[in-house]
DNA sequence: TGTACATCAGTGAACGCGCGTTCACTGATGTAC
DNA sequence: TGTACATCAGTGAACGCGCGTTCACTGATGTAC
């Protein structure tokens, strides 16, 4: 058992200015183990602080409780998410292909990182409504930078005129969270390579919001669930 | 504090030859509980029985453990899910819309029962891999019989021929699925109303399938990720 | 250049909690005679 | 019809565990004089 070490192994005591080294090893050390254990609840204030060589109590030093510790997690996800999503487009002039670059990106980054992005869009709704809410700050941010190139791509022509772009970029949003998550959650299903789906279905998508009117909400009951 | 209250209230013991009522109370306990308190790690065995009025000792005479009881639960949904999902083509002859039916009643059973689309689609991998897997049995025949739709429609016509139908099934699940988790996780974006948006996605899919070449894998690495 | 002292980064022990699970048991119920 | 007995549906107390969090503390580090 590694747990009969003395906790204070690996790590040496910061010098005196320097308290804030701890927060970043923190962090690390949480989004170390998220990954490793594959597991949200196998994350413990105390396998942190065991993680990063130090007494669970020195993790109240930087965060106030363990709420606080995961929602700066998410943060840096988001932030990361949000990164590469950028790094896509990068010089794409073609609004659409940026569309699809986005995409693609958007799914190989869950691929790539399953228990972040869990994290991030597959929990109960609560947990990100009554925090300080900086995550889902940083969430809406990334979501309205796909409504920008949305717009764009409507603007071009490849999508058609009358349509909302928000909700073009929720449907969207939908079809590329949904490969995302299904591959995730039900990988013994045979699925075939996850960029070329995610390619075929993203186009097939986009020629049919094409051919078909843009979306209308029902007369009678709009909004109806939240 | 209801907890003061003495456990065995509210329940008679069973006559002789009816322990098997306790079964199915333990199984709708756990149901309730899973829907009340919107969260399965909330759901324990303690509470369930303390639900059912009952002691903890007593779930054991029942299921071996609380993953077998947990498996029994998915396994309801999964049946019920499959219910309402053949339930909606009932009578329907037009394959593509009994393909929309089935997408819009799969969505609809996601809303109505967040907690449990929750569990049945939006967990981690692992949980459903190793168990003696009646749940992930039902769940791969009701995606069977959506293939079988699947390939109906591709028989009339409405979805290109050369498609394989499982890819098409996955596609479309992943539309459906896409919908129906982003609702239920990120609520507090400007969703309008579900139903509407399905059927204008879904429709969008499906003419946007057909107006494309079939998917094919790409020939340098197929069946990249599991 | 030397020393007393405030500051700051952590420690160590303990708290109360709810959890899954076990074990030996009890007492009502039906049945054999 | 009456009674002894096996069966069966539960009980009650306890186990060890890991958890988040608290509190009073310690000892190295930098600084003021």
């Amino acid at each position: 058992m590694n747990r009969a070490a003395p906790a204070t192994a690996g790590r040496t005591r910061a010098r005196k200015g320097e308290g804030e080294l701890l927060h970043s090893e923190i962090l690390d050390a949480a989004e170390r183990l998220l990954i490793e254990t594959g597991s949200e609840e196998a994350v413990s204030i105390r396998r942190i602080a065991e993680a990063v060589g130090v007494t669970p109590p020195s993790i109240y030093l930087h965060f106030a409780d363990k709420d606080e510790l995961l929602l700066a997690v998410c943060e840096r996800q988001f932030g990361e998410l949000h990164r590469v999503m950028e790094e896509a487009v990068e010089g794409v002039d073609d609004p659409v292909e940026a569309v699809y670059r986005r995409g693609k990106a958007y799914v190989r980054f869950g691929l790539d990182h399953p228990e972040q992005y869990r994290i991030l869009f597959m929990r109960a709704a609560d947990h990100t409504m009554d925090a300080p809410d900086e995550a889902r700050v940083r969430d809406a941010s990334a979501f309205h930078h796909f409504v920008d190139a949305v717009a764009s791509a409507i603007d071009s022509g490849a999508l058609p005129k009358g349509s909302d772009p928000v909700v073009v970029a929720l449907e969207l949003w939908s079809v590329v969270h949904g490969i995302t998550s299904l591959l995730i959650s039900k990988p013994m299903f045979d699925w075939p390579d996850a960029d070329a789906l995610t390619d075929h279905l993203l186009t097939a998508a986009c020629a049919g919001l094409m051919a078909t009117p843009p979306f209308s909400a029902p007369p009678t009951r709009r909004r109806s669930r939240r």
